[in-house]
RNA sequence: GGGGCUAUAGCUCAGUCGGCUAGAGCGCAGCAUUCACAUUGCUGAGGUCCAUGGUUCGAGCCCAUGUAGCCCCACCA
């Protein structure tokens, strides 16, 4: 089969991904290192962004490398239900129908979902395959698959039977709007103007009054008690005594507590345990009673006097502050800045309320997680993550894993009708209600927070704990995700796999950036800046995409996407493609072609810069520095090959060695362009037996040195002979070459790479001396262009005086002598000698020509 | 309030152990054109490595301070 001219992805890319699943291509090798990563899994009901086309390039390129050197690679796929992200999603869908969550039971509701989620499981899987990565599907996971609800389960009974699970009256976050809580960490905080009021609390003995301040009024309501700091000596004499709660008929005492801020607003604050996070905490210490008077509606409660109930929050504020303030209560108010929590999907105000929960206790988990952070025992790319993540878990509070909603996997938790403190372990969450002991159970109506069961990511994709994959590739070898979900994700994955498994769930993090738009800013549908990848690949292939999203590409920055990358990607895919055709053109049968001998200069150049290559590229990609390995490849493939190697071939060809030389190179680009490797791959059909994702590196024959070494002195003369000839603005010309450094073949390259007239040998010199190579050579110019000539020349000896200046300086300082390096100093003492001579021969030259 | 990141060519970014003339891609200027490839080739211009101070024989890189932009965490009643 022939090459097409030009490379065309639509035609190959479906075919060539059908072909690796056919062969089983990333089935896991029998032999060799277990190598393993498990991809983390995207919302199964959603389409791939460009945030996943960074992931998976990156996590593609790790596991199609280590194939190539031999490695038992085992890349696992999978999908979330992401449950809270997916329902919201949903409720979306059905909104246009007219309905909402609460027309359906829990049950349909899951159900529906459940069908929502797997009609699009195609869609998923079809742009995953798009993307080229080369996953083991048999391995596909869901994160609501049987075995991993049973893992979430097995959790948390462990949690429950090693009392880590606690049920408890807490505040948690609650989004009213939604209906559910949330975890701190998914609380989204914003700077926002508000105002301070200040309140008088007429004390209840009529001996005066205290003043509160507070940015939320409404809550007064549910105050149960004024709290000043213990060493004011403001308030000194009246702590204890107690004051009216304006608006209600209640006293409540006022108490002396050192968290109150003498420097903020009056110095004394109003305590609502039931609505603000640190109250709460001074209401435990006090042992103050909790009234809720904001009720999971968002709206006042009955605990309220009549005329405020069912008021809103802001309704509630308004209409307190207007009494407070015709009742002469209110004696100022300021613009105020604080930070308020939302809802990061519907940016309602999110309210702590006092909530039955199913809580972690989080420190017993976390502290062998920072241990093994701190022993390094993971390495974090970058490393200033691994700190990050240390901190985090030094200050984290115990874990809300219940939510409110229907998509999620039901807690196992059953509760005693006759007795609410008697909660009992039972997994049949299918039924609303069960006897134990004659007595009756309801379930508790709550799922988990999703990142409770995808924490077991590492080791439950692996089939823990009985599965041959667990032993044979767990801790997984590679953790890559994007950075936002360090602290949401990798710490609960480490803290859960060494809980479970008591091992490291992995031993390296890789962790990537935002991918944003060109000019930097957060890619979203009201901004109207979002590149979705599959047009991307519609458009440029996906070799061109994936080479496009990593090079210059570190970890932990973020990255805008620039198109111009993804046409770079392009080009360099047709340059190889081309040099595919140049290669073809030459070869009659790849597979039974004779074994490549070692001839030109040009050979064993080739040969040298191809071991060199392959060094550099190990030890890049080894350590994931993949941007920088494709950097190196690219400009061999590139520059050296096609520019200089293919040219030179067009005087000599050495086909076997040109065949040699593809196949290796193809190797080594398949992990960054892996359609247009094996497209080539099978046309040319290389060893047929196999594809090219399944065959290791190649080495190639050794270089005799010395003339790989005289090839780049050719190379040098030519680059040198090219500058000259456009400086001066001459045409036709006949270079003259001294015997000793001349061969027929070498100067046919010279002739056709530097476009010359002809190339002659000779003994003596005649023309102008050509500079900046070893080999000494005459260009026999036209006698008009002398002036042209001697302008380029007095240019080159101003920079080789520069270039002399600068190592006599150094050289003079005794302290450079003395101290750094002798090699150093001898390359600089050489590096001397080469630019006198070269400032002797061009005054020589300027002054054949100054008469 | 605590912690962190970023600042290098017109643009987007690399730069590992500090090593001497700081790189890439794109863009720009000029030249070339039946040749594997115009998705091309060749030649070239373009930098106070944010600022100041320090350490060092030597600093883009290490230390200190500052400036600008960004992020995370946590509490501000």
């Amino acid at each position: 089969m022939k090459l097409a001219k030009a490379y065309q992805p639509e035609l190959y890319e479906s075919d060539i991904y059908a072909l690796w699943e056919k062969l089983e291509s990333f089935k896991p090798a029998q032999h060799g290192d277990p190598y393993s990563l498990v991809v983390p899994p995207p919302n199964a009901n959603g389409n791939l962004h460009m945030g996943h086309a960074l992931a998976f390039a990156l996590q593609d390129i790790a596991a199609r490398y280590q194939r190539s050197i031999g490695k038992s690679v085992l890349f696992i796929p999978g999908a979330d239900h992401a449950g809270f992200e997916t329902q919201v999603v949903f409720e979306r869908e059905l909104e246009k129908k007219g309905k909402s969550r609460f027309d359906y039971s829990r049950e349909s509701l899951y159900q529906q979902i459940y069908d929502f989620v797997d009609n699009n499981r195609d869609n998923f899987a079809t742009q995953i395959r798009r993307l080229g990565a080369s996953v083991y599907w048999p391995s596909y996971t869901f994160t609501l698959d049987k075995e991993i609800v049973r893992l979430a389960y097995d959790t948390f009974r462990k949690m429950w039977q090693d009392s880590l699970i606690y049920r408890g009256e807490r505040l948690v976050n609650f989004c009213t709007f939604h209906g559910t809580a949330f975890a701190d960490i998914e609380v989204e905080y914003r700077e926002e103007k508000g105002t301070l009021w200040q309140i008088k609390y007429p004390l209840t003995d009529g001996s005066g009054s205290i003043v509160v301040a507070t940015t939320r009024p409404e809550t007064m309501l549910g105050d149960t008690a004024v709290a000043v700091h213990p060493q004011d000596s403001r308030y000194k004499d009246i702590v204890g005594k107690t004051v009216r709660l304006p608006l209600t008929n209640r006293d409540i005492p006022i108490i002396a507590d050192d968290y109150v801020d003498r420097n903020f607003g009056t110095g004394a604050v109003k305590i609502t345990p039931a609505h603000d996070i640190n109250d709460y905490d001074v209401g435990k210490r006090h042992d103050l009673p909790f009234i809720t008077v904001i009720g999971f509606d968002g709206r006042l409660t009955h605990a309220v006097p009549e005329r405020f109930r069912g008021l809103t929050v802001v309704e509630g504020r308004e209409a307190i502050v207007k009494e407070l303030t015709k009742l002469g209560l209110q004696v100022g108010a300021t613009e105020h800045i604080h930070s308020v929590g939302h809802c990061y999907k519907c940016s309602t105000v999110i309210e702590p309320l006092l909530k039955e929960q199913w809580f972690v206790n989080i420190k017993p988990l976390a502290e062998p997680a920072i241990a093994e952070l701190k022993k390094g025992s993971i390495n974090f790319l970058p490393l200033v993550k691994r700190k990050q993540l240390e901190r985090y878990l030094e200050t984290i509070r115990d874990w809300n894993i219940s939510r409110q909603i229907a998509w999620g996997i039901p807690i196992p938790a059953f509760q005693n009708e006759e007795d609410p403190d008697d909660w009992i372990y039972d997994e049949r969450v299918d039924q609303e209600t069960i006897t134990v002991n004659h007595k009756i159970y309801r379930r508790d109506p709550d799922v988990f927070d999703t990142w409770f069961s995808s924490s077991s990511w590492p080791y439950a994709t692996l089939d823990y704990p009985d599965g041959n994959n667990y032993k044979r590739y767990y801790p997984l070898s590679l953790m890559e995700t994007g950075f936002d979900i360090l602290m949401p994700w990798v710490s609960r994955m480490l803290m859960l796999g060494l809980y479970i498994t008591g091992q490291i769930p992995f031993r390296t993090v890789y962790l990537h950036g935002l991918v944003t738009d060109k000019h930097g800013l957060k890619m979203s549908k009201s901004k109207g800046n979002v590149v979705n990848p599959m047009s991307v690949i519609d458009k440029f292939g996906s070799d061109s995409l994936r080479i496009g999203m990593i090079s210059g590409q570190t970890p932990g920055n973020n990255q805008p996407y620039i198109e111009a990358k993804v046409i770079g990607g392009r080009n360099f895919c047709n340059k190889l493609w081309n040099i595919a055709r140049f290669v073809e053109s030459l070869v009659d049968d790849f597979n039974n072609r004779t074994e490549a001998k070692t001839e030109t200069d040009a050979d064993h150049w080739i040969l040298l810069g191809y071991s060199k290559l392959l060094e550099t590229y190990v030890s890049l990609m080894d350590s994931y520095r993949f941007s920088e390995a494709f950097e190196n490849l690219y400009h061999f493939i590139w520059d050296d090959f096609a520019d200089w190697y293919i040219e030179a071939s067009k005087v000599s060809p050495n086909p076997p060695l040109l065949a040699a030389l593809l196949e290796a190179v193809l190797v080594l680009a398949h992990p960054f362009a892996p359609f247009l490797a094996e497209t080539i791959w099978q046309t040319l059909e290389l060893s047929p037996e196999s594809v090219l994702s399944s065959r290791q590196l190649i080495r190639l024959k050794t270089a005799d040195n010395h003339k790989a070494n005289n090839f780049n002195h050719i190379k040098d003369l030519i680059i040198s002979v090219r500058s000259t000839i456009k400086a001066v603005g001459a045409k036709d010309v006949v270079l003259y070459i001294r015997n000793i450094h001349s061969t027929p073949e070498n100067n046919d390259v010279i002739k056709r790479l530097s476009q010359l007239k002809s190339v002659e040998s000779t003994e003596e010199g005649r023309g102008i001396a050509v500079s900046g190579t070893s080999i000494d050579c005459w260009l026999d110019i036209d006698q008009k262009l002398i002036d042209n000539y001697l302008r380029t020349l007095d240019i080159k000896i101003a920079e080789t005086r520069t270039n002399i200046d600068r190592l006599q300086t150094r050289l003079n300082n005794k302290n450079y002598v003395d101290r750094a390096p002798a090699e150093l100093v001898n390359q600089s003492r050489s590096q001397l000698v080469e630019a006198e001579q070269e400032m002797e021969n061009l005054l020589l030259e300027k002054q054949r020509y100054k008469s």
